[in-house]
DNA sequence: TCGTGTCTTTACCAAATGGTAAAAATTATC
DNA sequence: GATAATTTTTACCATTTGGTAAAGACACGA
C-alpha cells in the first residue's frame, strides 16, 4: 500500500506516479482543476481510474503533489539571482531564465496560472512560507544595487512583477501569441531580444 | 419566449437577462468554464436554475455571451489609440486605461484569461475576426512612429504584448500580488508610475 | 375582470464524476 | 515453486450537474 511517505518506493510505483503526474500536469494545465476529472488523467497515463486512485489518495492530492513539486522548479531562477554577480547581468539573466522556462515548461507556468487566477485556493500557504521571504529578500539585494547606483531606481517589487508578467506572457497566453504572431518562425528570439532590450534600457543607469 | 433577437425584450427580460450575465461573470471568472455551476449562477442571481435557463438555452450559452461583450470593453483603448495623436503619449495613456481597466473590471480581465489560458476553445474566431486585424493596424502605426524617429525602434508586436501583460498581471495574479505587496496602501499608484517610467525610458529616443 | 401571453416553480432525468470494495492477477521473497 | 505482498481490474455507488416538462403564478391590455 503506496499510502504515507514511509519505506522506500518499488520500481512500478516511482513509474506509476511519474506517468500519473506527467498526464495529470497535462490535464490540469489545460482544463483546470475542476475541469480536469479522473477519467482524463487515467487515459492520458494509461492506467485505469481506480489504479490511479490507488498511488493517490484522491483528486485533490494529485493537484497539490504538482504544486509541490512545480513550487521548487518555479523558484530556482529566482534564488539563483546573485548579490554578488553584476547587477545588470543578473537581472538580465533572470530574465532570460524565465522565459526559457516560458518555452520549455509551458504546462507548469499554466498550471501555476490557473491556480493564481482562482485565487490560489490550494497554495496560498505556499505563497506565504515559500515565495513571499524569498520575495523580500530579493527585492532588497535589488533595492542596494539601486542605492550603490548600479542600476537606475525603480520598485523592485513592481520590477520583479514585470518581469514575472512578460515572460509568463508567451507561455500562459500562447492561444492568443500564436494567433497574432502566426507566421513568425522567430518568435522566441524575437521576445528574448525585445525583452532584453527593455529591461536594459529601463535599468542602466 | 425570449428566443432569438427578435422583438424588444421587456423590462423584466432587461433586467433578468443583466443580473444572469452579472452573477455568472462572478461566478466564470472565479472558477473557470467547467469550474462553474449553474446552480452556483442561479443562486448568485437569485433566480432558479430553470428560469435561468428560460433566458439562456445553456451555460455555454451565458459563457459565449459575456465573452462576446467582453470583447469590445478590451479592445476599446487599442481602437482610440490614436495615429495623429503624441507618440510617446499615446502609447503611455493606453499602458494607464489598461492598468486602469485591470483595476476597475478584474472580473473581466480573469475571464479573459482564463479563456486564453484554456487554449481560447470558446474564442479563437473572435481573436482571428476582431483582435488580429486591430493588432496589426496599430503595429502599422507605432511602427510608423518608429520608423519617423518620434519613438525607439523596437518589435511593435512585443511591445503590445508587454503592456497587456504587465498590466493585466495585477488583475491576474491579484491573489499573488496582494500577498506580496501586502501592507502597502499604494499599490495601484506604484505600479502606475513604475510602468510610466518603464515605457518612458524604453521609447523616449 | 377576463383572457392571453410572459415568467417562475416544482418535480424530475440521464449522464458524468469522484470514489470504493473486493476479487483477480502479478510480482517479489524464500 | 509455494507463499506473501503488491498491483490491477471488475463491478459498483452516491452525488453532482446540465437540462427538461409541465403545471402554476403573474402581468397587462381589452
Amino acid at each position: 500500500m503506496p499510502d504515507g511517505a514511509d519505506k522506500k518506493p518499488s520500481r512500478i510505483q516511482q513509474r506509476n506516479r511519474r506517468r500519473i503526474l506527467d498526464a495529470a500536469l497535462d490535464v490540469f494545465s489545460m482544463h483546470g482543476y475542476r475541469g480536469a476529472t479522473l477519467d482524463q488523467i487515467a487515459e492520458a497515463a494509461g492506467l485505469s481510474k481506480p489504479n490511479i486512485l490507488y498511488y493517490f489518495d484522491g483528486k485533490e492530492e494529485i493537484h497539490v503533489t504538482l504544486l509541490n513539486q512545480l513550487m521548487e522548479t518555479w523558484l530556482e531562477p529566482l534564488v539563483t539571482l546573485d548579490p554578488d554577480g553584476d547587477p545588470l547581468q543578473e537581472i538580465l539573466s533572470y530574465v532570460q531564465r524565465k522565459l526559457d522556462m516560458a518555452r520549455d515548461l509551458p504546462r507548469e507556468s499554466r498550471l501555476f496560472a490557473g491556480e493564481i487566477l482562482q485565487g490560489a485556493p490550494r497554495m496560498a500557504p505556499h505563497l506565504q512560507s515559500g515565495l513571499q521571504p524569498l520575495f523580500e529578500e530579493k527585492c532588497a539585494v535589488i533595492q542596494s544595487w539601486m542605492d550603490q547606483g548600479s542600476l537606475t531606481t525603480v520598485d523592485p517589487r513592481h520590477l520583479i512583477f514585470s518581469i514575472w508578467a512578460t515572460t509568463q506572457h508567451y507561455a500562459d497566453f500562447a492561444a492568443q501569441v500564436q494567433v497574432l504572431l502566426r507566421d513568425d518562425p522567430n518568435g522566441h528570439e524575437g521576445a528574448a531580444q525585445y525583452l532584453e532590450a527593455m529591461f536594459t534600457r529601463l535599468l542602466r543607469p
